[in-house]
Parts: structure tokens; C-alpha cells; sequence
RNA sequence: CGGCGCGUCGCCCAGUGGGAGGGCACACCCAUGAUAAGGGUGAGACGCGGGUUCGAUUCCCGCCGCGCCGACCA
């Protein structure tokens, strides 16, 4: 039935018996060849249809593992395949153990590293695509890269629905996005309000941290400025001080921002000073920075003194002038004392100029504060009429102007030039500013949202439990949502304006929404208002939609994936919402988890997942993070075309990936070796079960001889742990737990010590047959839990195992097996738990006789002289089993001395089938040269012919 | 710079307020009927500095290194 794979009709020497004995035949080859025969193993999967098999099971618990969607852009990377290899076992996992347990992988299709990619092509034909032909090109784009990663997923063996992935930028998803934008906007969730933004003046538009490029060498003025007191409630600065004597001082290489100032931050931790000078001026500014700034004001180190020192904390409530009150309005303004972590004392003063039009961190500041975003300049750089005497002219004009009129009043204590590096545009290399715009936001506070979103985090389980920290500090601090992006490559913001009010209602939502359904999220570009909302639309302000336009922004793609909850759970039948399991890098605390979480708790009231599972970065092996650029980065492709996709998955299993995990050349070699050290086993179990059909030759539990009952207790028992180490996600646990048994109770001990009773027994002995119920239970069982992760291997193996097809056509159909608690014996456990302490000992000693000239244990006789408790009970001829060796006896120790374990030459010949050294060898006329076991089999042998 | 984590033999992982373990790799030996296999023996580690404690790898603090996220560059 099976093929002997190694040659044996090469001319037999003088003795040779090894046609009389049973050794192992198997198809199982040693060498892996993993690279070529995985797909080969793939098809079969195909060919059994077993994803469908393993969702289509009614009535059978569901299990739903929501897949975050990587980027459609490039290829996939090592962090990629950990991820989705992770995932796979755990969908494995769960299906073998009855589950039905889809797995519906999806992709993030939109956002702008896709539409950057495209303009780079438009760009290099000359080409400006309109909005509507620059997003088909995306669309194809994005489709080319569904299909390239799909194929590099499928290579790793990951098992889902491939056929029918989930896309954000399909026509259901799109739509569902447009449905829960407005499902938020009904809710009360969605504002219009300013935030800054990178903003080009030349090319007039917003621009991407990813637009912006970083220029050395950009001239600008560094000039100090003096903002005159206002209040000062608790006695700042001392009580002899007239007020208009009393100042603080900020630097900026801004100035046209200073038209916009409302505010000066200090630091609560810092020390500040109050210096007099020599004028009688008083001034307040970090200690740290006093000598500096003074220095700049031009004010020598004899003309002024530290009259006071106070803490940073003890500032607050001080109120300022704005240093250009004398122009009246619109300068005649306070600008407020503030708190604000990131002043430093690198640089400056210690207080830091603060305008929140024209600064993020200025912006979060005012927020915090309550201060207006005031935003006097145009998109076209150029000061609007609230400016005041800056109207008009050009932020370039006007900065000048603005030193200019700080000089006549008296506040500009310093004017130099500073070279540092500046954000400018990637397309016309001009500087860029902050520029506050209009912009669509989530609020985050709307009707308590945050408390209950912090709420439904503890309702999940988090892996690792550290998690929670960090989601939950991410949720308490994040800002609104800035919801909104100046883009084309995204679902546009369902929004229609009349006379500048924007008008958002269920109704207009659900004609978007339709229409969406029908077309895709395109068709928001292609039509006009009248043609998306009908001809007997009736405006909720009484204006004709002919007159309406359109919000041109597109919606920011972690709104998109964020809705995955709604498009993908609630949409496919066989999933349901909440997820049982979301599992992504750790960087996902700010992203998806975030978004999911926003989204799915706003409009579904819980949480879109049950549990959150947590992976780490990928690093090399000198634990530095990988990346393309720094030419560390290993890609999945290689490992699988060198080593195959069982070695890789083989590493994710057995890395402890809730932390950082790492990866390099030594690791790779290192875990293919161990690979070895599973398929071996494996390969030797099959081979030993050749002539074994577990239909007629099983032997029952209680005919079992000791070892092989001891060695299936072992057996129950590393199910459960590796059970254990699924069930906690903690696969790098199960795969130790296999691969110590594996190497010590497989390969050290059981596989080694049945050899003789598996080689030399009659084929259908007792002993022989019981020996081989053994390893079927532990192949079989071996086999199933490795299904999971060493996917491959696992099948190559159970379509080998006799009967087993016959059950389950593929491994990942088998159930995963279950400890058998009537196999459990405690006590037997506890009895060859203390005779393998005795082996050890014994080994010890045959090293010392190896040392002596007894080269051969197997040609040894052991004699244990003395009390050995351990060995009672066994006989002699179990003990040389166990021992490997030919002979054991017993007597008693020397006078005097405790037990001894003694090593000596066996007495007897060697019986030359079994290679055991036997006082009975040629007894039997027939066989002078063997012993009478093996002389026996053969006479059994020969009369059956 | 801040938040959250991590640092145990060359590598992957365990572990504990009181003997620091396993596997892989390594060295030596045996074997050559699991054979580009197998067996045995052995050497080898708690990042650094404080503190708490009778006692710390384990708890606390600081430092260093690494990672993720964020901020900064006014």
C-alpha cells in the first residue's frame, strides 16, 4: 500500500535481517520541499471547498473574527503576514473546535497615499485629471492591489472568503458610509467648525503632513516681542510695580501671526522671574531664558536684576495686552495667560505667542481655553478686513508691516534673522502657513458620548490586559474628530449648501444614500444636486436646489474603516455586530479600535467588538523596527519562496506576539530547524503506522501495555495545555508545549524505546499493535493540534494517516481533539515519571562506561545494586527497554555503600536481527544467529507464509 | 519631550519575594534499521544603579536601550 522509500534491492549482507523486520514506510518525506508543495496542498483546501465547510454549519455557535483592512497599496509585509497569520490560526482554531467561523478579509481602499500615487502618474503624462477621472484611476488602482495582496494573503495559507472580500470603496460600503454619517449628523454628533490646517497660499489649497517637505536654510525674522499687563489678581509681580511698567516677553519667527495672538502660554512647571532694568521696567519670562532674552532685548547684565521668583503654575489668571492695542481695533484685545505642556526652554522666553487660527498646538490650546479660532487671513494669503490696517495686503507684506508697527509703539525689544528649516508645498515649493479652514467634526462630548464610550471600553476583553491603559487614554484625551479632508479620493461628505447653510436631513441623506447604493460614492461627483435629491425635492430652508452646491470634502478613511462594524457585520449574514474578535497592531489603539469604537457605540450603542486582541511591531533581529528604507525590512515573499509559509507561520506561532517581535536570518534558521523538529516525529509516527489500520488493530485501552498507556496520559495532557494555550491566544505556548513533547517525550524517550517492540515484535503482536495504537492517537491528535498554525504540514500529514480522509477529507475539518480523561492514570504518570528519573541516571553512568571503552549502550548490561524504589514493579526486561540497553539485573548494594548504578558488558551473543545482546541466542536450531524472540516471529513468519 | 509597553543563556520562550527552567543552536561522546535522520552528556543568562525587605530576577524609584502612539520645530 505504502511505497518503501528507501532502496532496499541493494545486495543485503552477510546477517543482514532487515527484510524480516518492520521498519517504518512512509510517503512522508524528510525534506519539506515546503515552497513547491504548498500550493499543491492549497488546492486541496480548494478542491474540498473547506471555508465554505467551515461556515455553512447550522446550528453551530458562530464565531466571528472581524478582519481589519489593510491599505490597498504595495505589497504585503512582514507585519502584514504576522497579522493576518494570527488571525488565521485563531479562525482555525475555533472552526475546528465546531465553530462555524467565517473570515471575511477586507480592504481599505481610499485616502491619500493611493491619490498621491495616481497624480504622480497623471503628472508624468502632463496630464490634470478632473476629480471624477482622477477617482476611476484610484478605483482601478486600489483593484490591482486588492488582487496582488489577495494572492500574496492566500500564498500564506490564510483561509477566508477570498472570492468575496469586503472593499471600502464598493458601492455598499460606500453607501453605508453616507448612512452613518448621517445616522451621526441626525444624532446630534456633527459640527462645522475651524480648525488649522497646512495651507499652500500659492497653489490655495490644503495640503497633507504628507505634502509637506521639510526645507533647510529658510531666512526669517526672529523678533521679541513685549506684551504690556493687564491684570494681575494675585500679585505677580511685586506691589511696587506700576503697572505700566509691567511686561512679559515672547519670541516669534512669525510675525504676521502676531494680528492673530489671544493668548500667551508658559509652562506650570518651569520657574518664571520677574527682572527690573535699569529703566525701571519689569519683565516676566522664564528663568531658564532669562540671560538670553535679555541679551536679545539688547539690556546688559549690570542694568537689570531678578526681583522675584515664581513658579509657573502661579501665573495663572494674568492678563496681557495685545501688543498692538495702540492701533485700536481690532488689537484693542487681551491676550490671556495660559498653561501649556509643550513650552520648552530651548528656545525664547518661556512664554510662548499663541494664536489659535495658526497653529495646532495653538489651536488645541484656544480650545481648551475657550478662545475664539481667529483667522484673518484669506486662501490666498492675504489679510482679510478684519485685520485691521493689515487688510489687503500679503502675510509676506504685512509681517513686515506688523514689526514695523510693533517698533513704533515700543514693544519690539529684538529683530534679527534666523535660518531654520520650514514647512514648504511639495508642488510649488513655496512656504506654507497654519491656516484655520472649516472643517466637519465628530464631538466627541456630544450628550456624555465620551463617558460612554469609556464605559463600553471595559466591557471588552483586552490581550494584552495593559491595552485597556492605552485605549482608554486615547478615548479620555482625543480631541473631536476632524472628520473632513480636502481630497478626492474618498466618500464625499453628504452635505448640500444653500446660500452657505449647510443642509444635512434623513431625506437628503437617504437620496445620497440610494444613490450611493446604486452608482458608488463617483456619482456624488458626476451629478448635480437637482439629479441626486429629485425634481420635487422641497428645500428645508426654501431655496431651489437648483441654486444648492455641493461639500466638495471627501471623509476622512478612518471613517471609512471605521464603519466596517456597520458595512461588513451587519451586512453579511454570517457575521453578526458586535465582532467576537478584533486583532490588530498595537498602533491601532489610535486608529481602527479608535474609529470602530466611535462609530459603532455611536450609532449601535456598545462596543463593535467583544474582544481586542493586540500584536506588536515586527522588528530585525537587533530590534530595531523594520523598514523598507532602512533596507531591514525582510518581505514575506522571500521567507515563503526560501523556507515556505509553514516556517513563517511556524514564527508567528511561536513568538509571544502581544509584545514586539523580531525577526532576522538566525531566527528564520532557527525556526525552520525546529520545524524539523516537529515533522520528524511526525514523519516517524506515520512511518511506524504503515501496516496499521485503526478499523481492525486498535487494542483496546485497558489491553494497552504500561508505556503506551503512560505515554497516551502524556498525550491528554499536552492537549489540554496546548487547548489552554489556544484558548488564551497564546499560541507560542502551545507550540512550546508541542515542541517539548516532540523532542523530549516523543524523540528522547517513547520513539526511541519502542523501536525494538515496533522493528523486531511479530507485525500483529500484542505489544506490537498496542504500541501502534499509541501512535495513531498521538499522530492523529499531533496532526489536528498543529492544523492551525503549521496548516500545511498538518494536511500533507493527515491525508497520509490511514483512515483519516475516510473521516474528514481535510485536517481543518477534523474536530480538535479533546483530553480523554479516562485515559489519565495519575498514578502510572507519577511511577515512570520517577523511572525517567532513574533513566537519567542511568544514562549518566553509560556516559561514564562510553568514557571507559563500553562504547555501545545498546550492547550494555546495566546492574542496579542497591534500593531502587523507582525501578520496583518493572521487570528486568521492561527496565532494558527503557533504558535502551541489552540487559538489566538487580542485586544487592555492597556493604556499606548506598545504591549504585553499574554498566557492564551484557553476557551473551548478539542476536544479529534485533542487535540485542541475549544469553538465549541460538537456542533455536533454525536460527542459530538470533535470539528466540526473534526467532520465534520468524517461525510465525514463515508459517503464514 | 510626553503617554503606554518591553529588556531572563547566541536565539525563541517559561518562571518565582527564598533552589533560575525548557526547546533550538553550541561542544564532546554514541550510533548509522527515523539516516541531508536518531540518542547521551555538558557548558551558558535575570540591561545598569539605587531603595523596600532577613532575603529581589521578581515590588518601588532613577538611568540606559528598544518599540508603538503622540507632541515639538512658536
Amino acid at each position: 500500500m505504502k511505497t518503501k522509500e528507501k532502496n532496499s534491492s541493494s545486495a543485503a549482507p552477510e546477517g543482514d535481517w532487515r527484510d524480516t523486520l518492520n521498519l517504518p514506510q512512509t510517503d512522508f518525506p524528510m525534506r519539506a520541499d515546503l515552497p513547491t508543495r504548498e500550493p499543491e496542498i492549497a488546492r486541496t483546501w480548494e478542491a474540498h471547498d473547506v471555508y465554505r465547510k467551515t461556515v455553512d454549519r447550522p446550528g453551530a455557535p458562530v464565531f466571528v473574527l472581524h478582519d481589519g483592512p489593510p491599505y490597498s497599496n504595495g505589497d504585503i509585509h512582514l507585519g502584514h503576514a504576522l497579522n493576518k497569520t494570527l488571525k488565521d490560526i485563531i479562525v482555525k482554531y475555533r472552526a475546528m473546535q465546531g465553530f462555524s467561523a467565517p473570515y471575511v478579509p477586507g480592504w481599505d481602499n481610499h485616502g491619500l497615499p493611493i491619490e498621491v500615487n495616481v497624480m504622480k502618474e497623471f503628472r508624468a503624462k502632463k496630464e490634470t485629471p478632473d476629480k471624477v477621472t482622477l477617482r476611476k484611476r484610484c478605483r482601478e488602482y486600489a483593484a490591482e492591489y486588492v488582487a496582488r495582496q489577495r494572492d500574496q494573503f492566500k500564498r500564506l495559507g490564510i483561509r477566508g472568503d477570498w472570492d468575496d472580500p469586503y472593499l471600502t470603496m464598493s458601492t455598499v460600503f460606500e453607501a453605508e458610509i453616507v448612512k452613518v454619517f448621517g445616522e451621526l449628523a441626525q444624532k446630534g454628533f456633527i459640527y462645522r467648525g475651524l480648525k488649522p490646517v497646512y495651507w499652500c497660499p500659492t497653489d490655495e489649497t490644503a495640503l497633507a503632513d504628507a505634502e509637506i517637505e521639510y526645507v533647510e536654510g529658510k531666512k526669517d525674522p526672529s523678533i521679541y516681542v513685549r506684551f504690556p499687563l493687564k491684570d494681575d489678581p494675585h500679585g505677580v509681580f511685586p506691589a511696587d510695580a506700576p503697572k505700566e511698567t509691567c511686561w512679559t516677553i515672547i519670541w516669534t519667527t512669525t510675525p504676521w501671526t502676531i494680528p492673530s495672538n489671544l493668548a500667551v502660554a508658559v509652562s506650570p512647571v518651569f520657574d518664571y522671574v520677574v527682572a527690573k532694568t535699569a529703566s525701571g521696567d519689569h519683565y516676566l519670562v522664564a528663568d531658564a531664558l532669562l540671560k538670553p532674552t535679555m541679551e536679545a532685548a539688547g539690556i546688559a547684565e549690570s542694568d537689570y536684576e531678578v526681583v522675584k521668583v515664581v513658579q509657573g503654575h502661579t501665573l495663572h489668571d494674568l492678563v496681557f495686552r495685545h501688543p498692538l492695542h495702540g492701533l485700536g481695533e481690532p488689537f484693542d484685545r487681551d491676550s490671556v495667560l495660559v498653561f501649556a505642556d509643550y513650552v520648552t526652554t530651548d528656545d525664547g522666553t518661556g512664554v510662548v505667542h499663541t494664536a489659535p487660527g495658526h497653529g495646532k498646538e495653538d489651536f488645541q490650546t484656544g480650545q481648551k481655553y475657550g478662545l475664539p479660532v481667529l483667522q484673518p487671513v484669506l486662501s490666498n494669503g492675504v489679510y482679510d478686513e478684519t485685520a485691521g490696517e493689515f487688510a489687503g495686503l500679503h502675510i509676506n507684506e504685512g509681517g513686515k508691516k506688523v514689526i514695523e508697527r510693533l517698533r513704533e509703539a515700543g514693544n519690539l525689544l529684538s529683530e534679527q534673522q534666523v535660518v531654520h528649516s520650514y514647512p514648504h508645498c511639495w508642488r510649488c515649493h513655496n512656504p506654507v502657513i497654519f491656516r484655520a479652514t472649516v472643517q466637519w467634526f465628530m464631538n466627541i462630548d456630544h450628550d456624555g458620548f465620551r463617558g460612554k464610550a469609556l464605559d463600553a471600553i471595559k466591557t471588552v476583553e483586552w490581550y494584552p490586559g495593559e491595552s485597556i491603559n492605552r485605549i482608554s487614554a486615547m478615548v479620555a484625551g482625543r480631541p473631536d474628530w476632524c472628520v473632513s479632508r480636502q481630497r478626492a479620493w474618498g466618500v464625499g461628505i453628504p452635505v448640500f449648501y444653500y446660500n452657505g447653510e449647510p443642509i444635512i436631513t434623513p431625506e437628503s441623506v437617504a437620496k445620497v444614500y440610494e444613490m450611493t447604493l446604486r452608482e458608488g460614492s463617483d456619482a456624488w461627483y458626476e451629478k448635480t444636486p437637482r439629479e441626486i435629491l429629485g425634481d420635487d425635492w422641497v428645500c428645508p430652508l426654501g431655496g431651489s436646489v437648483d441654486e444648492y452646491t455641493k461639500e466638495t470634502d471627501v471623509l476622512d478613511v478612518w471613517f471609512d474603516s471605521g464603519s466596517t462594524c456597520r458595512a461588513v457585520l451587519e451586512h453579511r449574514p454570517e457575521l453578526h455586530y458586535p465582532a467576537d474578535v478584533y486583532l490588530e497592531g498595537s498602533d491601532q489603539h489610535r486608529g481602527w479600535f479608535n474609529s470602530s469604537l466611535m462609530i459603532g457605540t455611536a450609532t449601535r450603542g456598545e462596543a463593535p467588538y467583544r474582544q481586542v486582541i493586540t500584536n506588536g511591531w515586527t522588528l530585525d533581529d537587533k530590534g530595531k523596527a523594520m523598514h523598507k528604507s532602512a533596507g531591514n525590512a525582510i518581505p514575506p515573499a522571500n521567507v515563503v519562496q526560501m523556507y515556505g509559509a509553514d516556517v513563517l507561520r511556524l514564527w508567528v506561532g511561536s513568538t509571544n506576539y502581544f509584545e514586539d517581535v523580531r525577526l532576522g536570518q538566525k531566527i528564520l534558521d532557527q525556526t525552520a530547524n525546529a520545524y524539523r523538529g516537529i515533522r520528524n516525529p511526525i514523519r516517524f509516527l506515520l512511518g511506524g503506522l504503515y501496516d496499521f489500520d485503526p478499523a481492525k488493530d486498535r487494542v483496546a485501552p485497558a489491553d494497552l501495555t504500561e508505556l503506551d498507556r503512560y505515554a497516551l496520559d502524556r498525550l491528554q495532557r499536552l492537549i489540554g495545555e496546548v487547548t489552554r494555550g489556544y484558548e488564551t491566544y497564546e499560541f507560542h505556548r502551545a507550540i512550546r508545549a508541542i515542541n517539548d513533547y516532540c523532542a523530549g517525550d516523543l524523540s528522547a524517550f517513547y520513539l526511541n524505546v519502542i523501536k525494538d517492540r515496533l522493528y523486531a515484535s511479530g507485525a500483529n503482536s500484542r505489544e506490537r499493535r498496542s504500541t501502534q495504537t499509541a501512535l495513531y492517537d498521538i499522530c492523529s491528535s499531533l496532526v489536528r493540534m498543529l492544523a492551525p498554525i503549521l496548516s500545511f504540514t498538518a494536511e500533507e500529514a493527515w491525508q497520509m494517516l490511514p483512515g483519516a480522509t475516510a473521516l474528514y477529507p481535510s485536517v481543518e475539518l477534523a474536530p480538535f481533539p479533546a483530553p480523554d480523561t479516562a485515559l489519565l492514570d495519575e498514578e502510572l504518570a507519577a511511577r515512570w515519571r520517577d523511572l525517567l528519573t532513574l533513566r537519567d541516571e542511568v544514562n549518566k553512568a553509560l556516559e561514564e562506561a562510553k568514557a571507559n571503552g563500553l562504547k555501545k549502550p545498546m550492547e550494555t548490561r546495566v546492574t542496579l545494586a542497591g534500593d531502587f524504589p523507582a525501578a520496583e514493579g518493572f521487570s528486568d526486561e521492561d527496565l532494558a527497554l527503557v533504558f535502551v540497553v541489552s540487559q538489566v539485573e538487580r542485586k544487592a548494594a555492597a556493604d556499606g555503600s548506598g545504591p549504585q548504578v553499574q554498566v557492564g558488558a551484557a553476557i551473551g551473543r548478539k542476536c544479529e536481527r534485533c542487535w540485542l545482546i541475549k544469553r538465549d541466542v541460538g537456542a533455536d536450531t533454525l536460527f542459530p544467529k538470533l535470539c528466540e524472540r526473534c526467532a520465534d516471529v520468524l517461525r510465525a513468519r514463515n508459517a503464514a507464509g
